[in-house]
RNA sequence: GCCCUGGUAGUAUAGUCCGGCCUAGUAUAGGCGGCUGUCGCCCGCCCGACCCGGGUUCAAAUCCCGGCCAGGGCGCCA
């Protein structure tokens, strides 16, 4: 089909400003035809803009030859723009509709579509993500995207407020440091480089330069994991601040959680009612469980946890029945926490670590972080990780480091509770995951 | 790395256990026709599929073997 150029047409109304209150006026619009429903002698076309919807009406006996006869040629998903004139009508939806003067056929889809973008025939996630950007177009991710947008907008609100400086650290990076998961190798020019598995220790580095700082940034891990919880690039949410500890930087992340639900249950109703979902305020301080405490209501339904063992996921499964939302668990053993995580002063055994939990999920880890130089080196020889590969990172140590908290959030976990989405895939625009590295 | 499950039109499904009744059903999308108030419009007609290879059998979508692809779970982790 020969396609019209858009020339001197100019939007004048996105399609939510189109209302009964602008009866007879003129105006243009533009975006994709959602649907069509041909009565015969009426026609009608729903065309959606970034903003929302409207209808389209052709009344055979009223439309001039020419605009009829173009709009019976339009499909779902057509890019069009149209001219005409408002009217109300309480039989239309919103009580609304344009009468059209002149239609112009920008950009066409060809069809079937691999997708329903009415969301009247489901499909499933595979064949979604291989047509992503026609999956985009749902009310489903629609509302999934605005609420992750939301998210992001309130927590730099908050950390902004709260005195952080947002700042941005490499992702490429020399050697594979923190120890723990594993990372993805890349050639960078002639020799080999890794991608960053989360912004540690630089962000640990910069509280020396400007104390209370935060990073929304990509992080890799290259595990083979398979379950809807897991991507191998995500999105982390991580500060630092200086001057404080475990319990500083713990009610930063309540305090953060609060707010973040607060504001999308304000500014995300609609989102929330097209995917059937509510979030609750959680209730200020959340619940703090020491591991002990947990290794205690575990072994109280039958699940022999070994002191200083990890939680298997069984394990968070059942925690998170006992515990369905918001909860911490403290006073992790040292040595299930990373290097730079600090032991207890009273109690070397028991860190100053903590997991913040959804349900069974984790959605944020941190903790006290390590300040002596030496200490710090015990730590990096008790894990077996070599000290020549820290040697920037120690000597950052001579630069009067003060002592410092933090901890990272994955967004995309963050969201997933927010949208009640079940696969962390379906709130990510492209995912990677172990078997996907497109689109 | 290990384990489980699945692969039928563009999409979503029925049929698979227990081989023949399958010339593979249904919905939706798409095409054609009809319909002047739809808003998951409606009505009629049409198009369109058994993942690939091998085997068993008179007969395979259905049973067996291999491959490929996908989903999920464990471990690890955000």
């Amino acid at each position: 089909m020969k396609l019209d150029d858009l020339g001197d047409w100019r939007r004048s109304h996105y399609t939510i400003e189109v209302t009964p209150s602008i009866d007879g006026e003129e105006v243009i619009v533009m975006g994709w035809i959602r649907d069509i429903r041909d009565l015969g002698g009426i026609r009608f076309i729903v065309l959606q803009d970034k903003s929302g919807k409207v209808q389209i009406t052709i009344p055979e006996s009223i439309v001039d030859k020419e605009t009829l006869k173009k709009s019976g040629l339009l499909h779902r998903q057509d890019c069009i723009a149209v001219k005409g004139i408002v009217r109300k009508m309480e039989r239309a939806p919103r009580g609304v509709e344009i009468i059209p003067k002149e239609i112009r056929i920008l950009g066409v889809a060809k069809h079937p579509l691999p997708i329903d973008v009415t969301g009247k025939t489901p499909a499933d996630i595979d064949v979604r993500l291989d047509a992503r950007v026609l999956d985009l177009r749902t009310d489903r991710s629609q509302a999934i995207f605005k609420i992750r947008h939301t998210t992001l907008e309130a927590t730099r609100h908050f950390l902004l407020g709260k005195g952080f400086l947002e700042v941005n650290t490499p992702k490429i990076i020399a050697s594979a440091t923190e120890g723990g998961a594993a990372l993805f190798p890349i050639v960078y020019f002639e020799r080999e480089a890794f991608l960053a598995q989360s912004p540690q220790l630089y962000k640990e580095e910069l509280t020396i330069d400007f104390e209370k700082v935060f990073e929304i940034g990509p992080a890799y891990r290259a595990e083979k994991s398979h379950t809807r919880r897991h991507i191998t690039e995500f999105t982390s949410i991580d500060i630092e601040e200086a001057f404080a500890t475990v319990e500083d930087v713990m009610k930063v992340a309540e305090e953060l959680m609060y707010y973040v639900c607060k504001v999308v249950r304000e500014k995300c109703r609609e989102e929330l009612r097209i995917l059937k979902h509510e979030v609750d305020l959680p209730s200020l301080p959340m619940k703090r469980l020491t591991y002990d405490r947990v290794i205690e209501e575990l072994h109280e339904r039958n699940v022999k946890i070994e002191w200083g063992k990890d939680i298997p996921t069984v394990a968070y499964r059942i925690l998170g029945k006992i515990h369905p939302y918001f909860y911490f668990i403290t006073d992790w053993p040292t040595k299930l926490k990373p290097f730079y995580i600090k032991p207890r002063d009273d109690d070397p055994g028991i860190s100053e670590g903590f997991d913040l939990m959804w349900s069974w999920i984790e959605i944020a880890s941190g903790g006290t972080r390590i300040h002596k130089r030496d200490l710090l080196i015990k730590r990096l020889k008790e894990q077996g990780l070599p000290i020549e590969s820290f040697k920037y990172h120690l000597q950052t140590f001579d630069y009067g480091m003060p002592p410092h908290a933090g901890w990272a959030i994955g967004l995309e976990r963050l969201v997933m509770m927010l949208t009640g989405v079940k696969n962390i895939r379906e709130v990510v625009l492209f995912p990677r995951d172990r078997f996907r590295l497109t689109p």
